[in-house]
DNA sequence: CACAAAATTAAACAAACGTTTAAATTAAAC
DNA sequence: GTTTAATTTAAACGTTTGTTTAATTTTGTG
């Protein structure tokens, strides 16, 4: 057994569960498959997590951690603009995104199909303190007067949208860019160059309040 | 037995299997399940559709059908101009999608976590069809120097994914907005509005050449 | 080294899964 | 009315599921 399992045979098994919910969805990842890829034996899973839905939580709560402390911080930053602010938050969360593809594809899956209220509740949780944070930005750009009177909720969900539909439908967009031949990090990495570009103009024309009608 | 389930028992378990698989997810429905909500003899699922996942497949089908054809008299419309195309391209797909929210729930789960390489090949050629035909609206309004230099493809991944976002994760919107108390029903009814408004607002600020930076 | 706690194992558990069978019923055709 | 085909049924098929057991090995501590 080489090192780095031994050290944290845990989060070793966090991280291919992450790689088998992603690909299978939670109903269609076995315990047995994740054991097997994990090479740990098939009873380590409740050894360690309880069951497969504690596992599930086990992820989600692992991974959404640290999110939210930057949110904060951007928001209350007095020094950046607004129009700053959002670029920074276009770039955070494409980078983000596209760096934790698999957990953002666990994420959009797990909580508009789970028949668990307690994980249900956990997701919509850790992301309205988020949204909630973003929100003040916008808000923020608008009192200042240099946002224009957009639906901020929707504008939100439109930004979000634009990157779950990017990294969740892949083998859709690049089949309609024809950047099919290349594997799936160079397309991430090609995307994420455009979706900077994208949103930002986007928002840009979007929230100025001098195209206001 | 009442009658339309007799006339057409087909279209019966295909509707109950619609939403099961949308609240559940594909793996997280038993075929149990759907013969039992249908009112329907187990063996009965095998032996109109042949298998579960035949089951699904004859359901994307049936529901995908009608799309593609009213985007393809829209696409080579003489008359509309392109602003009109694209208000009547954002209102009908939020009808679209506000009155088959849980078939496009099935449809956005699907091809980013299905084994099957059959249905993923079905998703996407349906997806990629009607894509192309908004491509071509959009495009079409650039060569004519109505609309600026937009990045096309993921323009429409902004509208689809806006959609996604708020038919999706209607519980974390709902909440955010605080309409939370109010049943599904009239959270669509709601949203369509709103969504309608904000659509065409930022495809407005963001397709125009005048606000070209 | 000895001993207790932690980690790991193979085996078994009952329940649920998708699918098939073969018999029974209904409908259609002549 | 008889015969043939289509439909419907209850029961069983063999797998796979998540979880638990009880025995074994490894680890840390005095």
């Amino acid at each position: 057994m080489s090192l780095t399992e031994k050290v944290d045979k845990r989060a070793h098994i966090l991280s291919i569960a992450e790689e088998l919910f992603a690909e299978n969805g939670f109903d269609g990842a076995s315990v047995r498959d994740i054991a097997q890829r994990a090479n740990v034996n098939l009873a380590m899973i409740s050894y360690y997590f309880g069951s497969k839905e504690k596992l599930l939580e086990a992820l989600i709560e692992d991974r959404a951690g640290y999110t939210t402390g930057i949110l904060v911080e951007l928001a209350k930053n007095q020094t950046l603009t607004p129009w700053d602010k959002i670029d920074r938050l276009v770039e955070f969360y494409i980078e983000k995104i596209m760096n934790n593809y698999r957990f953002h594809c666990i994420m959009s899956q797990t909580y508009c199909q789970t028949r668990s209220t307690e994980i249900k509740e956990l997701i919509i949780n850790i992301k309205m303190r988020n949204l909630e944070e973003i929100k003040k930005v916008i808000s923020d750009g608008q009192k200042k007067k240099i946002f224009g009177k957009v639906d901020v909720e929707l504008t939100m969900a439109s930004v979000f949208g634009t990157l779950t539909q990017v990294v969740n439908s892949a083998a859709l967009y690049s089949r309609l860019m024809k950047i099919e031949e290349s594997d799936d990090a160079t397309y991430r990495k090609k995307m994420s160059t455009r979706l900077k570009t994208h949103l930002k103009q986007m928002l840009r024309a979007h929230l100025d309040i001098k195209n206001e009608e």
